[in-house]
DNA sequence: TTGATTATTCATACGACGTAAGTATAGGGT
DNA sequence: ACCCTATACTTACGTCGTATGAATAATCAA
């Protein structure tokens, strides 16, 4: 695991392979866990090898998110309807950003205006305005898509470490003397659980969208 | 700043105290800053002596997040409809955020359900069935309206160091010949900047939600 | 082939971090 | 007046990010 190499000696790292160990280790043990020094056992390096690649820690992180986001798939139906391509363009980053939890702080806390995140605005604007919206409510529009779709991810369960159980076990411990309505609500939960209420709420926000068509 | 203090002579040093030390030291060199032993600094007293009050770095976060929620005003109307109890939940809770951007991460890293955050869905959920929500639909309505207060603030600008100015140069430095769409949504801003945005997205997830009256 | 140059990795070291363990003392209860 | 305990401090250990510089493999010029 840890470097056994000969100084000079090159070993075969590439930015994407670091990367890639990166995502790794943040899945497996988790964000607070990513040192240098662990990446390198990682990619089996040592430590300072890695500064060859990133001029530093922040530097890896930004690297990091911007990886994450590179593997994303949106597909785009040609002809769908404006709200065809806002759902699409809300489970991909979804499913993207689910796919790592352990990133979400990493990710909330550096600006996500990239080459990639441009192209995807160019295009929604271009599906929305198609549909009558003026360009700067489209704007408008993709943006808070985006946001709730962050806050979707960023407050979900599997975010945080143990967040799963936790959640569990406090709500089920409801005292239905006192919350009678939070116990009500508990007690009948939807059979396709997030994922439904996820879509639920997108279906709620495009009928709320579609009175600005002008 | 650093104590000067023999030992056992108290410092008159409170849980709350400590908490709005923290406040004060991230909100004014940001989260990475806080160290026990700058937060030490800041309220006159060596690293150790806080583990008085915190059993470690977590629980101090833990409290420092439910200190800034406990800090939130959530005036509620009598009488008002159920969009205004829903209109004042979140624009409560966008201020709190906004108050202490630099904590997003700490707050998207532990579960939100206080004895607090329980009364205040307790209330909500009365609110909506006096409207003619289903129980089970209304607890989706406050998540997912809560759900995107927090992407909103967490995407915010102000949450990133430095964000304002990135976001800024980014964007007015978009080529209009590659992204035109872009450069006329930014070319024509509106007047009252985000929150503005946000009552828009507000207002239109209400309109969108209403259909699920019975 | 050989020698010099360059690219790449590793070793060492420093200050800051969280915190375990132990020590000293002030202030309150008897 | 005494002791007890709550409170604060000191020291120390392992880990962190990373500056600096040494060592060597890879590459290229002759």
């Amino acid at each position: 695991m840890t470097a056994n190499r000969t100084r000079g000696q090159k070993a075969g790292l590439t930015r994407e392979a670091v990367l890639e160990g990166a995502v790794r280790l943040v899945d497996r043990d988790g964000l607070a866990k990513l040192s240098m020094r662990r990446l390198g056992a990682e990619v089996g390096v040592e430590a300072m090898t890695l500064y060859n690649y990133f001029a530093n820690k922040e530097a890896l992180l930004d690297g990091l998110v911007e990886h994450v986001f590179s593997l994303a798939t949106l597909s785009l139906e040609e002809d769908a309807s404006w709200q065809a391509w806002l759902r699409g363009y809300a489970r991909s980053l979804r499913a993207t950003l689910l796919a790592h939890p352990s990133l979400m702080p990493a990710v909330i806390t550096r600006p996500a205006v990239t080459p990639q995140s441009l192209r995807v605005m160019e295009y929604g604007l271009r599906e929305l305005r198609k549909a009558g919206f003026p360009t700067r409510t489209a704007m408008d529009l993709v943006y808070s898509l985006t946001e709730f779709v962050v806050g979707h991810v960023a407050t979900s369960p599997t975010t945080v470490p143990d967040g799963a159980a936790a959640k569990e076990e406090r709500l089920t411990g409801v005292d239905p003397q006192e919350f009678p309505l939070i116990a009500e609500a508990i007690g009948t939960p939807r059979p396709q659980g997030e994922d439904a209420r996820f879509d639920v709420a997108l279906e709620a926000m495009f009928r709320g969208f579609a009175d600005f068509i002008r």
